[in-house]
Formats: structure tokens, C-alpha cells, sequence
DNA sequence: AAGTTTAAATTGGTTAACCAGATTTGTATT
DNA sequence: AATACAAATCTGGTTAACCAATTTAAACTT
């Protein structure tokens, strides 16, 4: 088990090793936007690695979007000058894994967004996928049972009907680890599972009325738990 | 270049079929958390597919937390129940690219909130950072030349002094897509960059002074004709 | 018959060979 | 000398072979 955590850091060890060397060639021939990077084989070679990590770890620059990858051609800088380029370089390289706090804050801030987007946007098809999803939970709860997933996918169905594909995949992003982590602190108990019943009702009234303001509110009322676990238990000023 | 785009909407058919046939297998064979999948072997001999394919949709699935590997053992769902796997393999599955009023939308949310975050929590150290971005822009600017990317940075020091590495993460996201629409659409011109100067030695002060009211107020104001791109030009309800 | 040890098979991960398309280079033609 | 064409090279992507750790099965010992 230990070992499998280590060779996982070191992993990621040469990959940010790899960014910071492409990071620095980069610089060193002043390659600007547009211009192609060397091959995959070259730099592996120059780097000292092998072509998969020089691979994987272009991958992870074009999903922050500094590269561009086209097939039997090259890898080519973004659109985006230098100056972005290094600033993006570093930030990545910085990135640490997110802690639970840092979650559940992400998660409250998109949530009051898109409950309030959800009432007034939502089709008539996204208030059945609701309802739906609110009937599974009630009937998870009334029968005594843990209820975190209904929870969450109710949530879910809530970002989808707010129609921003951004949001809506944050919050994927984000759930599944909020979800263990909730069972693992039992940070809800079955009492406020029955009342999150009345919450989410009250929540679907609001969006199925098209009422931004009270969406807004109920959800915020419903996060009340989720408040104090954030700051309270974590220790922090805000309010 | 047509064919490239078709080629790689075709590769992520492949990897959405893979996924609902995944889900299905799931389904069919009541597996539950913790449970192994078939090997990638097998998975790829019954899919009709390349294991390559196979490895990227666990990969993808793992990404979203949903699916957990470990080597030289197997592929394991991961300790969130059925139900809520269920809902996210759909989830997923109808994941649509995002379109830039998403984008916009989603950055000026988590800004606000970042900027608030900042204010509060940003050391000494932060402060260094955001004064360097700071003058960077404002000399591109006097000078006369586009400062689109400065600008980013500038927020991407505000995202990095909040301390939450996960809204952090999403700015990274979301800024290369950001930057490359406003350069093609011009949303900025050199006027409004020149009175970008202010705004941003508002925001700048606020954090300095700790005070979170003024430096979300600031932000709000740096935003304005970004909520008027936003909501104008793209003809939404919403205010 | 139960427990222990050893060997075979299975696993995700890694490396190396291969592919098809794009690019460059060299050559012949005008 | 400029252009058109062809072959050799280079590219990211894909496939197949290989690896080491693990798990399962078998054999052996007591």
C-alpha cells in the first residue's frame, strides 16, 4: 500500500519535472504561439525519459490548454503568448491536490449559482428529472436508509437543468469525492436526512415556480449544516 | 482539418460507447462498490475494441472518481453506491463541450467569490505576486500593446492568494479558452484596458487593506462589460 | 485434513515496434 | 532558376509484446 502511494508521487514527480524542463525550453529558443514543439522521441531522448511520460505529460498541458497536439504533425503552443504561457506553466506546476474544505467552499458557491440559474432556465423535461430524483431520495430516507447518493445526484440533476456545461462539470468533478468523504466523517446524520426532505422541496417549489430569489434562499438554508462543518469544525474567519 | 475533427468526434463516440456499455455491464451484473471489474483484456475482447480504448474510458471515468485502478490487481468502482454511479455514468455521458457564455458565466462567479477569499486569507508573499502581475499589465498597456494575457494572470494571482486549490484548478481550466475567445472575438479594447488600469489598482487595494466587501465591489465594477458581452450580445434573460 | 509453500496465471502499467498521414528534401523537368 | 513531382523522413497515434506485482491454484509438509 505504501509503496504504491510512493511510486504515485514519484509519478507525478517527473511529470512536473517534464513541465518544468518543457516549461524551461520553451523560454530558452523563445518559441512563441503557434510555433511546433520538438517531437515526442526528441524530447524523451533530451529529457531522459520515456516517450509515454513526455506524452502524458503534454497531455495534461493540453487539457489546460497550452498545447495543441495534431496527428502525424506536431505539437504546437496555444493561441496564447508567452508572457500567459510561463504564467500558466508555473500555476500548473503549483497545483495541489484539493482538501475537503476547499471542496465543500467550491461546491456552496456553484450550487447558490445554479439552483438560481435552474429556476429560470429549467424545461419542463428537467423538472420530471427532479421530481424523479427528489421521489428516490424521500423514499431512500422514509425507509431509513442512507441517502447521500440520492442527495447528491438531486444536486446533479439541479446543475443540469441551470444549462452552463461548465458548472455542470465542475460539479461532476467534484462530487464523487465530497460523496466519500461525507460517509467517511458522517457528516449528515439520518435526522437531518429527514429534514433535508422538506428542503428539497422546498427547493424544487422555487425552481418549478421560476423563483430565483427563493431558490437562492432555500438553498442556502439547506446548506446551513454544510456552513458550519466548513468553517466551524475547520477553524477559519469568513462568515 | 475537416477530417481531424470528424476523426476525433468519431474517438469520442468510441469512448462514450465504451462508457454506456461500461455502465450497463455495471448494471447487469449488480456490481456494487469496491467490486472488480473484468480486466481490460477481457473488457476490450467483448467490446469489439482496442484495449488503448477501453484504458482511456476508465481513465476518463477515473478522472470523474467514479472508477479506481490499482496495478497489477484490477479496476475497482469506487466507494460511492450504485445508484449514484448510475447517475453520473449518465451524467458523463451527456456532457456537452462547453460554449464560451458558459465560460464567462462560470469565471465571473468563482471570481467574485475568489476575490473575496483573497482579501481574507492572502499573505505577504501574495501580495508580492499580485503587485509583479500588476505592473506587468499596466506597462504592456502605457505602452500601448495588447494585455489580455497580463490581465489573466492578474486574476490567476487573485485565484492563487484565495488559498482554495479547487476554484484555483478551475480557473486554470477555464483561462486558455477564455483567452483565445476574446482575442478572436475582441471583446477588449485598448480604451477599456487603459481603464482596466484603475480597476485592477481597486482591487488590488482592497485585498491589500483585507476589506472582502470592497474587493468583490471592485471586481463587480472590472466586470461590467464583461456582464454586458455576457448577457447582452448572447440574449438571455437573467440581469 | 489443515496449514504452508511454491508455482502458474492474471492484472494494470510500461516499453518498443508499427502505422498512416503530413512534411521535408532531393531531383528532374521546363 | 523556378516549378512540379516523387521519394525519403519525420510526426503523433495505435497496436502488440513485455514486465513486475499480485492473486489464485496446486502441491507439499506436518
Amino acid at each position: 500500500m505504501r509503496v504504491e502511494i510512493l511510486t504515485k508521487s514519484e509519478n507525478e514527480d517527473v511529470q512536473k519535472n517534464i513541465i518544468s524542463k518543457l516549461r524551461d525550453l520553451v523560454n530558452y529558443k523563445n518559441l512563441e504561439p503557434g510555433d511546433k514543439l520538438p517531437s515526442e522521441r526528441m524530447l524523451s531522448e533530451k529529457f531522459g525519459v520515456s516517450r509515454n511520460n513526455v506524452r502524458e505529460a503534454i497531455q495534461k498541458l493540453e487539457f489546460f490548454g497550452i498545447l495543441k497536439s495534431r496527428p502525424q504533425s506536431g505539437t504546437f503552443i496555444a493561441n496564447i503568448g508567452t508572457v500567459a504561457m510561463n504564467g500558466m506553466f508555473d500555476d500548473i506546476l503549483r497545483l495541489e491536490d484539493p482538501d475537503f474544505k476547499s471542496l465543500v467552499e467550491t461546491r456552496i458557491l456553484l450550487e447558490l449559482k445554479t439552483v438560481r440559474l435552474a429556476s429560470l432556465r429549467r424545461t419542463d423535461e428537467d423538472l420530471k428529472g427532479l421530481r424523479a430524483a427528489l421521489d428516490a431520495y424521500n423514499k431512500k430516507v422514509l425507509d431509513g436508509k442512507d441517502a447521500v447518493e440520492e442527495d447528491l445526484l438531486f444536486h446533479l440533476a439541479i446543475a443540469k437543468a441551470s444549462k452552463n456545461s461548465t458548472m455542470n462539470t465542475f460539479m461532476l468533478i467534484i462530487t464523487p469525492e465530497i460523496i466519500t468523504n461525507f460517509e467517511k466523517y458522517h457528516v449528515c446524520d439520518a435526522n437531518q436526512s429527514f429534514i433535508g426532505i422538506q428542503e428539497h422541496e422546498d427547493i424544487y417549489e422555487a425552481i418549478k415556480n421560476q423563483d430565483p430569489q427563493s431558490a437562492k434562499e432555500k438553498m442556502k438554508v439547506h446548506f446551513k449544516m454544510l456552513y458550519q462543518y466548513c468553517y466551524n469544525s475547520g477553524g477559519e474567519e469568513d462568515k
